[in-house]
DNA sequence: TTCATAAAGATTGTATATAATAATTAAATT
DNA sequence: AATTTAATTATTATATACAATCTTTATGAA
């Protein structure tokens, strides 16, 4: 875990740390339940107590820390259900946008939408799971700023961290590749052939499809 | 605004300062545009600026305030696309909640939106605000409380909170109080008789009437 | 007057200090 | 040995102190 500075933008130490422990939760660097101790964190990444009490305060809204009052955070546990209700939520949220998307699309959107579904196809293809993982998200990115709505854009982000560490985990099964990519083909023509009904169909499946799959693993897991 | 204990219950000073400055700028009594200076605020809550700054960080992820680097927080702005954006959002998150409403209503659920759907049409008829707003406020919480999705809930809360004080407004202006009753009744109907399809639509419907309305008040207002 | 510049004050950002509570260990008692 | 109690330590909660930056006011020159 480390912080980075990012260019020469100014930005509050307590967004850094944020971002660094946010990364260190959802790649799983910090494991569900363990106890994030201030001046352990401040130490480690070399500020004081209160950016690192700023920032856990910020995962907390988040949902991926629990705080105990007098006992501080800790790591969400993150149980079958809250899976289920993320996902029952995604899957709304991810219908809505291609909606929109389909109503808002233009020019630039359609070719980025393009490339951003032949890069998904690149990186399955070179099995590598954190290639595929960033490029799953960068096609839903696309899609989700077509919709032109930030606030829309902001509570898929937030779902979508809540349930990373497990989709991570779905990747690693090469047997549902072929089917992600052409999911991701489907949803592309779909969005492009402005198909709305089809395009929520599609992507309704494929979110199913990852609830089930997820879920097992997450089973297989404990 | 003040600091409210509630009960026996323990809460950190961080919480109880992020409620009372939650309430004073969701009911107006702080200004959009308004700068939150932590001494201030800390003077006037009898407290020091950690809890005050704590609670400024949570305010900003809820996104009632927004934070310009060195200069601190002020009270969110509402565009006019805001509000559309947020009802947007907020009508996918509805139209979900009835339709799981419907698949998971027990008794107890029953006789609980009967309550509030009765109590609503009380609200009304007292003709006073804060009275048809809470009303309002409950009947919703009820729908959202029978969908067991507390990540929904959530998102559910937080939406409304962001468009709260324009809502206000809208139930100012008497003329719609007998549709708003109306269709609280046809959606309560819709969902003890299970009729997914009809609960959906009518609470599209009353929505898209808020949100009509809504925009029109601001635009007034402005 | 108007603009530019400098000084003073106000405010946030970060660090540290103190207080209150929780967790752990050691001691004493049964 | 097991259990309770006391003492110690660790940790969070709150308050304050200091540093960096922004804002405002005052001053001076064109």
């Amino acid at each position: 875990m480390e912080i980075q500075y990012d260019g020469n933008e100014y930005l509050p130490l307590r967004d850094l740390v944020f971002q660094a422990l946010r990364q260190a939760i959802i790649t799983g660097e910090f494991s569900p339940g363990e106890r994030l101790m201030e001046i352990k964190l401040a130490n480690k990444l070399g500020v004081s107590r209160t950016p690192v009490r700023e920032a856990i305060r910020m995962l907390e809204l988040e949902g991926l820390v629990v705080m105990i009052p007098r006992r501080g955070a800790e790591v969400a546990r993150i149980t079958e259900k809250d899976l289920r209700d993320a996902l029952e939520v995604r899957t709304a949220i991810e219908e809505l946008s291609v909606e929109l998307a389909c109503a808002r699309i233009d020019e630039e959107g359609k070719e980025k939408l393009k490339k951003a579904c032949n890069e998904f196809k690149d990186a399955i293809g070179t099995k590598h799971v954190q290639n595929i993982v960033d490029g799953d998200v960068r096609f839903h990115d696309v899609i989700f700023d077509m919709t032109r709505n930030p606030k829309l854009i902001n509570i898929a982000h937030n779902l979508r961290e809540q349930v990373y560490r497990y989709r991570v985990e779905y990747v690693k099964d090469f047997s549902y590749h072929d089917v992600l990519v052409e999911e991701h083909y489907e949803i592309t023509n779909a969005i492009l052939t402005n198909d709305v009904a089809k395009a929520k169909e599609i992507m309704r499946k494929h979110l199913t499809n990852q609830e089930l799959i997820v879920i097992k693993n997450m089973r297989d897991t404990l």
